[in-house]
Formats: C-alpha cells, structure tokens, sequence
DNA sequence: GATGAATGAGGATTCATTCAT
DNA sequence: TATGAATGAATCCTCATTCAT
C-alpha cells in the first residue's frame, strides 16, 4: 500500500466530519457503547484531535444531535413549506410524503438517542422540542388553521390536536427502529391515519 | 438517612428480587450506566450475590426484560380479556383504558430499555414481540373480527392495520419518556384515536 | 517459580501499605512523576486496589503527607519531650539529637513534597504547620520561657525567634535534599548554631 | 479581557524571551503543571516556534535554570562585591540587604524547582551549584578570611561554616514559598543571626 | 450460600512533539 | 521562519467479574 499522507490539514472540515462519523457511530452502537477510537478512525483522523474540537464526548454528543439534526431537518422542512396546493392535496401530497420519509432518516436515529440518552441532557431535549418538535407541531396547526380559513376544513379541524397526524410515524419509526425485521407497511399505517383524519375534518 | 435495602426475604424470591432490583435501577439510569453495585445494593444483597444467579450483567438485563415484563404484561391483559361487552363498549371501556395506562407502566420503561438496548439482543426483540406486541395485535384483531362477525362492524374493519390502534399510545409513551415536562393530554389523544376508528368502522 | 496465590484479603493493612507504598514512590519521583500503577506494584497489589481505598491520586497524597508524617512526627516528638534536664543540657542533647535526626528522616521527603506540591494543596500545608511546625516552634518557645524561669536563660532569650533554632536544620535538609553529594557537615552546622544561641542567652 | 503576548520583539531576544516566559510558567504551576502552549501564550509566539529553539520541554527547563538564574543572580552578586567598606559595616549593609531580598527574588522560585525537578537533572544541580552556591559561600569566606586579614575578625572566623550565614536565608525561603501566610519577620531572623555572627567572630 | 476485597481490561482525556502549510 | 492542526503514547480512573474467606 502506498502510505497515506500522515497528515492531511482541513480545519475546517473537521468539525462537520467528526461529527457526522460520531452519527453514524453512535446511530450503530448507542452512545455508552461508542468509543471516542471509533469516532476518530472513521472521521480518518487521531483519537486525539478529536478533543481539539470538542473538549469531551458528551460535548460531541450534544454537537451530533444539535447540528447533524437540525441540518438536515431544516431541509426536510424547507420541502415541504415551500409549496401552494389545496390543503388536501398538500396534506396527501407532500406532507405525507415527508411523514413517510421520517421513519427512515436520520431524525429517526436522534429520537433514539434522545430517547437513550435524553435523560442527562435537558437542555438538549428542550433544544430538540424546539427546532424539531414544535415547528413540525406548528406547521400542522398552522395548516389545519388555513384550511378553515378557506373553507377547506371544518372548524372542528382546529380542535385537532396535531398529535395525531404524528402518531403512526411515531409508531413507525419505533418499529423499524426495533422491530427491523417484522414487517409492517409503514407508509400504508400513515396513509390510512391521514385518511381518518381527512374524512373527519372535510367540509 | 441511609436507604434501606428494598428486598430482603427468603431465598426462593431471590432471582425476582434482584430483577426488580436491576429494573428499577435500569429504568432509572439506564443500562450503562447502572452498576451492578445499585442493583445489589437495591435488593439488599451483597455484589457477588448477584452473580450466583446471573452469570452477567447482560443475563441480567435480559432477565429484566423477559420476566418483569411478561409478569407485568400479563397481569395487564388478563385483565381486557376477560370481559364481555359490545365490542364498542370494549373498546371505549376496558381497552382504551388499558392503554392510558400503557405510557406511565413499567412496560413504557421496557420499551426504553429495548429501544436503547435492543440491537444487540436480537433474541430479546423477537421475545418481546412474540409475547407483548404480537399478543397485543392479535387481541385487537380477534376482536375487530369478532365486531365484524356480530354485525357490530363493518367488514372492512378487517383490513384495518391494528396498529392504528395502538399508534397514539406509542406516541404517548415517547412523549412522556422524552419531553416529561411538556404538556400533552395523552388520554385525550388517544380518545379522539379510538373515535376516528370507531366511526370509520361502525356498522 | 510457584505462582503467589491471586488473592490476598487484608483489608486492614491495605490503606497503611498503600500509603506507605505511595510515599517511597513520591520520595523517589516526585507527585506528577509517580504512576498510580507504581504505588500499586510496591505495594503488590493491583492498580484498582488503591482506588478502593483512595478515591484519587490526590487523596492518596493527602493520606501520604498526614498519615504517614503524622506518625513519624509523633514518634520523634515523643521522644523529646519525656526529658528532665538542664535547660542547656537539654538543648545540647536530646534537642539536638533529634534535629540532626530530621535532615535524613521522611520529614524531609514530606518537606520537599510540600515545596513541591503544596500550592494546589493549602489544606495539606495547613495540616502540616499546625501538626509539624507550630508544635515545634511551640516545644522551643516553652523550652526557653522554662529556662528563663529557672534562671538557667536571660530574659532576653523570650524574644529569640524560634525559627533561629531551626535554620540550619532546614539548609542542612534542603541541602542534603538538592545536593546529596556536596559535602556539609550539616551535624556540625547545627552544633555551632546552638552554641551561638546559647552563648547569647545563657545567664 | 484577553491576556496581550507580554513578550514579542526581535528574533534575536526569542530564546530568552521563551526563557523568561518558561520561567514565569514555572514559577507559577511548577514543572509538571505548565504546558507548553502556556509558555508560547505568554512569549507571545506559537507553540511550535517554541521547538526551534528548545528540542524539549526538559531543554527548556535546563536553559531556565541556567539563562535566568545566572543573569539574574550576576546581577546580585554585581552589587555586593563592588563595596569597599570595614568588613562589619559590609555584612551588616549590602551583604545583609542582599539576603534579606533573595526569599523573594527570582531564586527562590529556582531554588523551588531545583528541590522539585532536580533530581533528574544532576547536571543542573551540579551546574546551580557551581554558579551560585559556590560563589556564595566563596564569597563569605573570602570576606571573612579579609577581615581577619584586617584585623577585624578574630582568627577563628575562618572555621565558620559559610552557611551559618545563609542558614535564616534558606529557612525564609521556604517558609515563604511554603506558609505563605503565616507571619514570620524573616528579616529580623537574618538580622539577629548576623549579630549572632558577628558578636563571635569580633576581634 | 454470602460477602466484599481484589483483579485487570478498557476507556476518556491530556499533552509533548511533529510536520504540512 | 512561523503556525497550529494533527498525532499517539501515556495515565487516571471505572467497573464487570472473580474468588478467598
């Protein structure tokens, strides 16, 4: 093999690299069970320049769930509330089509870590609900308002809690999560709970 | 004060003293981070006590989740399926009250535990689902069956994914393991869940 | 050769060898320069062992400076104190005897330690002047105010400094300490300093 | 505020100027306690031109001792040797006001990390010892061969061990690297013990 | 059976030193 | 020269597991 170069400068790429090797570690072992060696080998870099860049692993942690995360939900989202349709064929458009992609993404691994690890972190719970959770509550209210709004929904659509256009993506990505072989038609379960819904708010 | 040892009775009731002991301690701190110390110290034994019934620490928690769970599950089914009422009535009654009580039970715990744990205990996984998950369904099948069979429902309730059932519970639970201090009426949710179904299949 | 049995249970003597251990290996190489591993391996037991005992590197120094000088300290103290003589014989005597004794005693090793250490330490240096140096500042002053007393001293000799006394003791001990192989006849040092003290205050 | 480079000038100055860095460094953590990159911040420079001038951290401590101590301590012994007084007069002046200012000068820290550090360095010992003990305790007796050269001393002055001089001068040192703030007159010490001197070696 | 002292492998973190730029 | 990103050996400390008592 001819020998690598042994060092490779790129400071500014190395923040954004040891995080993303630190998803996908900790996305495949959890967090506990993720050595700070496994993060470094996979950025290709050396244990210790790890540290340079976060001082400790809880610090990469927060870093993993605050900026992989919200990179790529803000795209997620940017997709879907860029679009002018009636708000039916918005909700079966591209909000189900959003909803269907969840269960696979990345967001899916960060509940997970949340969910393992979410207890010794408030702040990143709070930091989580905010940018992810809530704006995704926000944009289905603010929805379901505008279809009132233009005669699209019944004013019972504003007593709907958003919740439960969630609820079977929740359940789908727990599933696939840990039950990844059982099977389950995911995108049929959200399909059908957007149809109950749809039905029970037309006008 | 220095707490008191929880357990401390006869031999017989050793190995389900020290589950419940680790149960508790995992459900606290999670797996990693419970030292077989607390679990002993939790059941009022010594350290090496533990070990002459689990082998390690992993048997342990494997342990955990197979016998606390199934005790606990089972207790809860028993439960729903010993009545006789309109299927309906079943529902709205006995069922949804099962599963307000789902998100604050031991078994939401479980669930943490697998989520966070599962990947590597495959064995685990399939225990759980074959006797909690797909108990579950099936209970909800049979008796979707059963409300088509007695003209209750209408046949298309059949072809109903039961995990529609089950999704807002699913959310629930998360929610209440995630964001504990944000607020949420997860009975309502549910209610309104069962209400889409019913009215969809209802004769 | 025959292989040691794996396991000896001592808990008694365990801290005290521990300590001991730790103070050779700090006499040798210093604070930082000492391997928790060192002190484990003089002490023939494993490095985990001294964690059951001293939670930190630094506790187990902070037992190495007051158990270990505590109880040599207490030791030589004793000895002085138990005489009855003339005010000057006793200087000349025992007082002197014991001083000589100091500059090759663990006193100095736990001096050097201290100038070494005792910054981060002000609790540590604390302990040691009231347990060390005020009590035998506190011995010569109440040695000269008796010899004033019994008319053996002028009264002059209220207002020597006591450190006066200890000077030399201290070159001699830093002296031997930085420079071992420097020749001083440090004995000689300290009996013309108490020559010069006692010439100036005796009647 | 960010601390300014307290050292930045022309090339030429670098070594002395990460001497005269290294050397505060020192003084203020000790040895161990000090990293590298401390030393470059206060130079003013990065940490890898701190390697183009020392191979190793240990270099730079040798060239501390060494650099610093040395022009400093020329500069002292400059001032002292240049009088021309009776030999009394000279002990009780500049000779004295010399000693009373070396517990706080820049020899006390080097007299510190000599006491720590030293015994891995023999050759520093060796070299400290040469450049300014011996020219001490040379110094002393070269003056008090001179005074009884002079007539002023009697001739037993010449078996007086130089460090009877030095002696108060050590024990302040330390006292006040050490007890920082128990009080102690140390000038008054070295006063007393230069009457303590001089009233026995008086012709 | 019980205990808890003892072991030792392993992991996070630090920092002197190197070297591409 | 000058920088500071990058390396990796070294070290403290933890904790599951063992075993003498």
């Amino acid at each position: 093999m001819a020998s690598q170069p042994k060092y490779q400068r790129r400071k500014e790429d190395r923040p954004r690299e040891i995080a993303d090797a630190a998803f996908e570690a900790f996305a495949e072992k959890g967090y506990a069970a993720t050595r700070i060696d496994d993060v470094a080998k996979r950025a290709g870099i050396s244990k210790g320049l790890t540290y340079l860049y976060y001082k400790t692993k809880e610090d990469l942690f927060k870093a993993v769930v605050k900026n992989v995360v919200v990179r790529r939900v803000d795209a997620l989202l940017a997709d879907v509330e860029s679009t002018e349709l009636s708000s039916e064929a918005f909700i079966r458009g591209p909000m189900l089509d959003f909803m269907k992609r969840v269960p696979g993404s990345p967001i899916a691994i960060v509940i997970r870590l949340l969910i393992s690890e979410g207890r010794r972190h408030p702040d990143l719970i709070d930091y989580y609900y905010d940018n992810v959770v809530a704006r995704g509550l926000a944009a289905i209210s603010r929805f379901l308002e505008r279809g009132v709004e233009r005669g699209e929904f019944r004013p019972e659509a504003r007593d709907l809690q958003p919740q439960l256009f969630l609820a079977p993506m929740m359940l789908s990505m727990i599933w696939r999560l840990v039950f990844t072989d059982k099977p389950l038609d995911t995108d049929r379960l959200m399909e059908n709970q957007i149809d109950l819904l749809l039905t029970r708010i037309k006008a």
